[in-house]
Formats: C-alpha cells, structure tokens, sequence
DNA sequence: CATGAATGAGGCTTCATTCAT
DNA sequence: GATGAATGAAGCCTCATTCAT
C-alpha cells in the first residue's frame, strides 16, 4: 500500500502540523482571528515563530487550512450519507441534515469562529466561506430537483430554495455555536426538519423524524460529554 | 417648537458628522473594515484626521454609529408595517419581509459590509450585530405566537422558527447583497414568501403574493435606479 | 494717583488673567504639567481655548508665569525682613528663612508642583527655576559675608556655604509640600534653624529661637486652616 | 559554577541592551527626556523601533532601569565604606559622602537628568526618585542615632536632620552637574563635611578631612579625564 | 475681543515576516 | 530543519496652535 507510507520524517512533519494547528483553532477560539497574533499561535504551540513559517504561509493560510478541515470532513459526511441509499425522502433530509450539524457541532469552539467571527478577512478567506455554503447549497438543490421530478412539489425555483435552506441551517447552527439558544441539539434539529419537510410537503410523522435524529446522536454524539479543546 | 430649533454651528456640525459617516460606510465598502485605515475615511471625507476624532471615538465607534442608522430604520419600517392593521395574514407578513428586506437593498455596498463583513471585529460591534437580528427575531416570534393561537399551525417551539425564519431572510439577502443570486428581488421575496407561508400552513395564492410584492416594490424602489452613495 | 488708574476693560482683562493663572494653577496641581493639556486648563477656567492664546504665549508661557508670581511674592517677604534691621543675628536668620518657607507653605500645591514636578521641561523654564533658587542663594550669600566679617565664623567658602543651606532649605520643604514628613511645619523650621546656626557658630538659645517661628507662624499662617485651591 | 554560565545569545542580548541604555543616556542628556522620542534612542544606539521594544516596555522602563542602576552602584559604594569599620566618625562621614558623590560625579550627564530633569514624568517615576533620596536617608539616619547615643550632640529630630543632610548633599551636587559651581569638587566636598560636621558636633582638623577627600578622589577619580558616554 | 472647530505633525506601539546562526 | 532576535512599515491617536466667524 504505497499511498500509505510516510518515512520517520514525513509523520513527524505532519504530527508537528497538526500541532500548530489545533493551538491556531484554540488560539481563535479564545481571542479571535483578528486578535490572535502569530506569536500566540507558537506560543500555544510550543513552537518557534519560524517553524510556523515552514509550515503555513501566513496567519490567513492557517485559518483557511482549518476552513478546509472542516470542510472537508462536511463534505465526507454528507457523501456517505447519500451513498446510503433509501427510498425515504423524509428519511435521507433529515439523516444529511443531522450529520452536516453534527460536524461543526462536534468542533464547537473552531465552528464557531469559522462560521461567526471571520468574515472580511480577506478575499480569498470570502471565497472559502462562501464554498463551504455553495457545496452544501448543491447538495439541497439536487435532493430538491430530485422531489420536484417525484412528487410535484411545486418549488419553482430549485437554487433560490436551497440557498434559503442552507442559511436556515446555518443560521440555526450558529445561534446554538454562540449558546443563544437554549434547547436541546435533538428538539433543534426537530424543528428545522420539521419546518421544511412541511414546506416542501414532503410526508412525515413527529415520531419517525424524532426516530431518526435520536439515531444519529446517540452513535455519533456523546451528549454533553463532547469536549472541545 | 423649541427642540426642533439649531443653531447654525449645530447644523454645520451634523452635516459633517453624516458627511464622514458616508465616507466611511463608502471606504468600508471598498476596502472592508480590517483594511480602511482612519485616514483612508477621512481623505474621502476631505477631512482632517483630528475632526475625525471629534465626531467619532474611533473607527470602531464609526461603524457602530452605521450600524444603527441601518437598525434604526429598519426598526421604524417593522414598526410602520405592523401598525397598519390588516386581517390578511399572508399580507402582513409578505408586505412586513418586503419591506424589512428593502431596507437593506437601498442600502446595498454598507449593508453588504455590515452584514457579512465585519463579524469578530469587537465585542460591542458583535453585540449590536446580534441586537438586529434579534429585534427580527421578536418581531417574527411575535406574529407566530399569533398565528399558533388563530390557526391551530402546529408549531412546537415559536422561538425556534423565528430564529430558522430570520436567518433565512438575511441569509438569502446576504446571498443577493453579495450578487450571487441572478434572480430578480421580486422573485427572491415571493420565492421566500410562499416557502415559509407553506411551511406556516397559511392559505395563499401565488398571484396575491406577486401582487403583495409588486405593489411595495413598484412604489419603494425604482427598479435599478437605486443609489448607494 | 494715576498708577492705579485702570479703565474697566483692563481691570476685566486682568481678572481673566488672573482667572486663567488660577486655573492652570490648579489643573497642574491635579495632573502634572505634562499631563495637563490646554483644554484642561480652559475647561478649569470656564473660557475658551482662544482666549487663552490671547492671554498667554503657550503652556510653557503659563508656567513661568505662575513660577514669576511665587518667586515675587518670595522676593518681597525677603526684602520686607531684610528691611527690618536687627541685631540679632540669630533672630534674623530664623525669621528670614520663616518668611521665605511660608510664602510656599502658603500655595501648597503650586509650589509642590513648580519645585517638584516641573524640572526638564525646557530651557527656558530651567532657567527661571534656577533664578529663584539664585535669589535665596544671593540673599543667604549676604548673610553670611556679614557673619565672617563679624564673628570670625570661619568659613571659607560662602557661595558654596549658601547654596548648601539654599539646598537643605528647600530640600526639606520639598520633602514637607510632598506629605513626607510627619512633623508639625514649627518643628521642622526649628530644626532647620538650629542646625545651620549651629554649623554657622551663631550663639542662640533653643527658647529663643521657638519664639521667633511661632510668633511669625501665629500671625502669617492659621494653622490647619489653610487652603489651597 | 552554573549560574555564571551564559550563552553566546544571551551574553549578545544583555550587550545590546547595555547598549540601548547607554543611547538612551546619551540621547536624554542632549535633548531631555520629554524631548527624546524613541526614534531618537534607536536611531542613536543603531537599533530598530522594534528591538527597543523587545528590551524595554517603553520609554518610563528605560529612564527607570537607567535611575535603579545609578541607584544600585551607589547603594553599593555605601554599603562598601560603612563595613570598612573604622572608628573616625569624621572620617567615616566624610569619606561616605565622598564615595556617594563620586558615583553621580563619574556619570555626570546621566546624574544631571535622572537628579535634574526628569520630575513630574510619571507617578512610577516619582517613587523611584524618592527611593533614593530615601536610602541616602535612611543611611545617615543610622550615622545620627549613633552619633547621638555616643557623643550627646543634642540632635532632636534624626530623621528631619538627615533628609537636611540628604538634600544639601544632592542639591550641591546638582549645582555641581549643571555647571553652576566654578569650585573644585574637592573644595565642594570639603566644605559640605566641614558645615556638617561642626552642625553635628563632631570633631575635625580641616588637613585630616582635605586628606580623606583627596585620597578618595586621586584613587577613584582621575581628574579631568572622566568620560561620560 | 471671544469662540471652539479644524488642523496635521508627530509620538507611541504592534506584529507579520525574514534570516543568520 | 529549527530558532527567535531583528526589522520597520504602518496604524492609531493626541493636542498645541490657528483662524474664520
């Protein structure tokens, strides 16, 4: 297996990596992107500053390779879940739904600054917040289109819908990532699927919904023994 | 009317306080707020750096000073709207995001930096950022509380889906701020409308909606003619 | 009496003056004179910043001025006991040097200030610090000149005798202005006294010499009831 | 001996710094130290704003380490001539006093700003200012109480006396640094001991004291070839 | 003569980035 | 590779002084 053999050096590198990068994400957790200095990032290290030159270009290069991170892992979830194949409707948004949450959910502290306190940042920072929104956003729009050949929903426009889904999903995300809410995970989850499955009247039952989301938490999540730094 | 009485100084002193209020919101607008230096505000002002810090703590103050003006108004338009009395709820809540909406869309360039730009730049500045979206929020929760009462709609946690409904508001709003949506606002509003008007079980007809739209559009907003500056 | 004669507007002008002084004078007090600014000072004296350049050259201008009107007042109680001939020698060092302390005793805080808190402040103002300190220097030099002449007191050098006693003199009240010292002002003039007369071998008795201090402390200055601003 | 052993970079770190305060010895000396910016202390030790930074918090840290190591040599002198024991008190006086002086006289340009020109900079200032007036105080102090068990000089007041003593002692040396005294620094020393000790009562021939200083003086002192920076 | 808004030079300080060791 | 001292551009803000009203 040639794909998975790093030498001695190689996984020290990337172990060191590693390193900055979870001081980076705690470092942003505690003062903000714009507040944390590159120093606070070694220092949290236990790295020189030159180290954290030879591995990132700069403190943007850093906060956009957490945003891939997360991405990334966004971006697997939401793939195994469509491999997953299953006639439910119902069933499929809800199960993609609870798992792209669980994702920043489970990495509260990084979600919560990638998703709330970097904007403006920069250019190319805009770009990536945007993308993270853009696959999700295709990723609605194709179960959308997909329901709109089937049960004749009536959704004119198929973009326009997903794009207000998505930000219905984040934004309930974020309101929970800053505790500006005070429910629990499961109702929250509950009501967003709830909300739109009526909207794009889609049949469900509370019990089945609430069957599913229960589900996923309790392999996926630990209720309240997630720990974050 | 002695409290309406100004001295000429008094006078001259606002219209250079709202003279370098443009010029920042125009500089932040070009630049973003990390990267508009002071200087950069008052040279588009035409004005000395000292006058900037008579008017203004310091650029932190100035955007916060934006930011109401922006929370204001749309405050005032809420207020407006929900004073005039109708039965028809499908109405009031189309006419009331219609207007909401457009308080943001006259002001384009500074609603797109004060919405999507300036997270994470200061405790205070994000403070007032959740103060906006929760005066939506109340306003919204509010028209639920009625709605759950009246029509027996179903709607578990009203807070919840006050919170889902606003996010998806500014978010599709940020979406059409930052031009990323080719739709025309008038279907980007009835798109909104008739989906959350589903989900709200409130009976409507595709036509009234349009018609709703069209009639606040047509008098508010003269289609492309709007100015930013 | 025509030096006495002012038209109205002049008197004004010197109580505004004076008013000013007044006010600078306290501002120091409070803040130091490097951490006072001009609006401090005009704000203390409920007038404009304009017309405080009208009455004054700039901060430096105030501060001398301020440190001429001690240092005249100063000259003058000198000159008025030096005028009082004596021939007790003792009786007129005591008394003279009383005098001198009290006209600082008496403006407290200003005098705190401009022999303690003003020092390289710039050239000009250096030089007016040394005037004052070469006048009581000049005057103890007189003193002491007689004293060789008269008793064959054996001192060498009396420019450098009356700069020693020069220093020790307002060393000491420097120490008392700034709440150093616990003693009551009578014992400190005593000790004062009764060691340069010791050191200049003038004959005296301690009685004596307790006398002449309160007598001239009863009369100048109403104990524990003075105030300075 | 391992609390000897210094690296190369740290041997190379505590020269740079000698050499910044040295700079800003200088620089203080020519302009004065409200006049000295930063700019002028870098731009005299060949240093960057930022190196600056990264030895001192800012411009009171210099100035203060610039006052604790004067401070520091002198209380050292002090201490070396009081375990000399020897039971001359006059000689031990004067000698004391030599030394102190001494300390002050080899750093004159400094002595003239740190005694001179710096009151009134910042209340942390003030107190290191008066801490060092007060060991000078507190240490002839001492010399008083055992003057007055041993010989009944009749000293009421010790600690009135020595700050007496203290400030005659500094403020003739100020008269000295600035250039206010034509007189040789052996006859200014000499006359301050002889006034002292006849003030205190303490035997002396004028040749056994002129020895001491001049001892003192050809030893530590080499006339007229003393740098300052 | 009074006012106080306006000016802008210049000070202090930070911190991303480099590079010699 | 690793280190962290050194750099210096650039930002923020103050405040003495001027001058039009």
């Amino acid at each position: 297996m040639p794909s998975t053999i790093y030498s001695k050096s190689e996984k020290r590198k990337d172990t060191k990596r590693k390193n900055i990068l979870e001081a980076a994400a705690k470092a942003f957790s505690m003062k903000g992107y714009n507040e944390t200095s590159i120093k606070d990032i070694t220092d949290e290290a236990s790295v020189s500053v030159g180290s954290f030159y030879s591995y990132f270009k700069n403190k943007e290069d850093i906060i956009e390779q957490l945003y891939d991170e997360i991405s990334d892992m966004s971006l697997k979830i939401a793939t195994d879940v469509s491999t997953n194949d299953c006639d439910n409707i119902a069933k499929k948004f809800t199960c993609s739904m609870t798992c792209a949450i669980l994702t920043y959910v489970k990495n509260k502290e990084l979600s919560r600054i990638l998703l709330m306190k970097c904007t403006g940042i920069s250019e190319s920072f805009e770009k990536k917040r945007w993308e993270i929104l853009d696959k999700t956003n295709v990723y609605l729009r194709r179960i959308l289109d997909h329901l709109n050949k089937v049960h004749e929903v009536g959704i004119i426009d198929t973009n326009l819908t997903s794009v207000l889904l998505t930000h219905s999903i984040f934004g309930i995300l974020s309101h929970w990532l800053d505790d500006r809410l005070a429910n629990d995970l499961e109702d929250i989850i509950f009501t967003l699927s709830t909300y739109h499955l009526r909207a794009l009247k889609i049949e469900f039952t509370d019990i089945e919904i609430k069957q599913y989301i229960s589900d996923i938490l309790s392999t996926n999540y630990k209720m309240g023994g997630q720990e974050d730094d």
